[in-house]
DNA sequence: CTTGACTCTCCTGCAAGGGAAAGCTTTATT
DNA sequence: AATAAAGCTTTCCCTTGCAGGAGAGTCAAG
């Protein structure tokens, strides 16, 4: 019978592992003496504390060891507890070798004075209204945003920002394939213009957030086409501006927020 | 400015996050109201938050990502951050692979009825008593214990559990080149036969545990082998068996207690 | 005024222990 | 033999990055 210290020393665990195993169910004492609380281990328990140690070395947790040892290691059982623990480490390697690429991607970005810092999210559903239309720019969307804003405010129907604008792939001329939407709450009637429907959620949305003039927004474009390339993704759907911030909220267009979103797919 | 829900669907952040972020000082709110302590957020805040994602992303905790925001960004101190995470991401990354090719060895290992657990252990040094001759064969250790025992007594020395034998290489013939060693805790002085000295530590031990008697003490240094070149490692020094438990501790055969350790080198 | 949707603080939990303060044993000294 | 010092052991709280939930307060709409 050894002393907690003693088993520890020979087992080359650490006194306070042994406590957690325990307090775990994991490995009890051979014996605790009632008086003190000192807990007492056998030689013989060196082999299932070995096992332990084997299969946390193999990645287990302390509760799925638990389960292997109690299971008494049903040899079905045990294979399936390893292809399952095999994979999930594998994904995990991939995870971690795509963050060094992105580290070191980072680090080459270093010298440039706006840093853009681009993100995977995912987006979720949500019901909208919105109108399409061809614009011969960028900037002449004013009147399709009132229309949009009369028609929903007639009806008496709650906005529920941000607005957003989905730029299609224009087929070719110079125009721009512009659908400008507005999330919101309620039911809504169409019109030959107004379309009511569920903008579909994105599992792999790349973003940017952009302070600054529209003007200034290009380099948040160029930012993030260079993170997709470096990070080998790919464009998987036209991408959506969110007003976050605009002309309705500050008069100062630095301050103005603007997020760009787009759509991709690993490579 | 919006209220925290507002916020956290704008920046597909969950509130809880949030919260959390404020509770470690990384992100205030915009602004508190005393009374109701609601908190508010800015549009212009999600620059911030993006890029507070953007560092988790590749690997940051919070407490780091918060240093990094504070100190401004010091380009040098950054990329030094950078650095230092992008080796740490990637030790961890050899480690998971390596773990991988173990859990594939032990897949194939299934089927045998005793399977033998091995674990690298990094051991430390300890002081010993030794004596070290050639003899016929393994069993006949009888008279070196008992020499070294005696001696060790005789100075009123306290032996310090376990005591172990290190098989030497024997440079060809069939005699076994044999050291049995206690470690002791005192001084003690040497003889002709018996040395006393600081056994070195091996930062790279791998060990099994064999219970039973030591005549079927060769499955564990099969196994041992097995698993040593499965994982590619090549043993770098001489084995030691340690004596866990034995005839002074139990009559029972099979409750021996063998632990095998050899000194390994990653091939 | 009520209802429902938010929000607040505070608590617990997760993995695998680390650290601190207090109690138990054993040894060393007087 | 008594006591003090050293070394061991115990329990309880802390760590990451939130998630989940309890119980209570707040806000906007009908």
């Amino acid at each position: 019978m050894f002393k907690i210290g003693d088993f520890a020393r020979l087992s080359k665990v650490t006194v306070k592992a042994l406590r957690h195993y325990e307090s775990v169910g994991l490995l009890q004492p051979a014996r605790i003496d009632a008086s003190t609380g000192y807990r007492y281990y056998m030689a013989s328990q060196m082999s299932k504390l070995n096992r332990i140690m084997a299969l946390k070395d193999l990645g287990f947790s302390l509760e799925e060891i638990s389960i292997l040892l109690h299971a008494d290691m049903d040899p079905e059982h045990l294979r399936t507890f390893l292809e399952v623990k095999h994979s999930e480490i594998l994904s995990r390697v991939r995870d971690e070798q795509a963050r060094l690429v992105r580290i070191e991607n980072y680090m080459k970005e270093e010298g440039h004075a706006m840093r853009y810092d681009c993100v995977i999210k995912q987006i979720e559903p949500v019901r909208v209204a919105s109108i399409r239309d061809h614009i011969p720019t960028h900037s002449e969307q004013g009147h399709l945003w009132q229309a949009l804003g009369e028609h929903i405010e007639k009806h008496g129907v709650k906005i529920v920002p941000p607005c957003m604008v989905i730029y299609h792939q224009g087929n070719s001329d110079s125009s721009v394939d512009a659908e400008v939407i507005e999330p919101i709450s309620g039911d809504l009637p169409e019109t030959d213009r107004i379309k009511v429907k569920i903008l579909e959620g994105v599992t792999e949305m790349a973003c940017v957030v952009h302070k600054g003039p529209y003007q200034t927004l290009h380099n948040a474009y160029s930012g993030l086409l260079n993170w997709l390339e470096e990070n080998r993704y790919e464009i998987a759907g036209p991408q959506r501006e969110l007003y976050l911030a605009g002309e309705w909220s500050t008069a100062d267009t630095n301050e103005y927020i603007t997020e760009i979103q787009c759509p991709v797919r690993h490579a």
